[in-house]
DNA sequence: CTCAGGGTTGAACATATGTTGAAGTCAAGC
DNA sequence: GCTTGACTTCAACATATGTTCAACCCTGAG
């Protein structure tokens, strides 16, 4: 452990509320400490470190979990979720969430689009699914 | 192993195509046979037992996992999707694959409806997530 | 009947998504 | 400056969704 003097976060002008803990994450957002830990990890969220070692998280860290809990119902997963946000600064405005909700509606229309293009595909005849064969019996 | 009387299944009328074995289901749905077991093990699709205990599948079976796949995608567990074909006659016709179609693509609507709604919810001033903050800036 | 090719089960492994617990460190009030 | 509660990492466990492997059994063609 050579730790070359990490200074403390303090000392950079933090834009104002960047003092939230995992506990207080977990608490904002309705999951567990251990799954905000796990979504840093995965880049779902960022975190910077105190001196000390320890995660502080901005405001919108809850927002991106909540936010990924919702993409999940809809198929995507940890990894597309993280790609979601790749382009979302770290102070995001109004703007910002209002593209990521765009694009992630988006992406889920776009599921069901296929899904329902792929059922249509299966139904014609001339497909593998013999979706109304036996109309004999 | 006190196995009594077991017959062969070729006593019953078999509808018609009562022939598939793993590898076809398999082939026919693009899985792996692998695949193939685990989704009868968890009720995606049923299989009738030969007298020598290996499993045959009917037409439906490549159609179901086919089916299961696109499902998966917008979000449904393997357990959805076996709730989802439990009211699927042995030998679906046309009428019955489209109302199980209808009602995936009714569940995957519903859970982007959710998404919006939510999504919606967690932009509005009075909620939790401040999208929309440090305007100030 | 024999034999080759494919089927069976069960266990171990693999990835995704988390949770729990142990052992140790940090932060903050007194 | 101590103490207590929260934080750290790491490993093990847990569930969902499969794959792979070993050992053994069935089926069907000749």
């Amino acid at each position: 452990m050579t730790l070359t003097a990490r200074q403390t976060i303090d000392s950079a002008p933090a834009p104002a509320g960047e003092v939230r803990t995992v506990s207080d994450i977990a608490a904002q957002s309705g999951v567990a400490p251990s799954a905000v830990r796990f979504y840093e990890k995965h880049g779902v969220i960022t975190a910077v470190r105190t001196a000390g070692n320890q995660r502080r998280f901005d405001d919108s860290a809850a927002c991106r979990i909540q936010i990924a809990k919702l993409a999940q119902r809809v198929g995507l997963t940890v990894r597309d979720i993280a790609e979601l946000f790749a382009d979302l600064p770290a102070a995001p405005v109004a703007e910002d969430w209002g593209r990521v909700a765009d694009e992630l509606v988006t992406q889920a229309q776009q599921r069901v689009a296929d899904l329902t293009a792929q059922l249509d595909s299966l139904g014609s005849d001339d497909k593998l699914c013999e979706i109304g064969a036996n109309l004999d019996t």
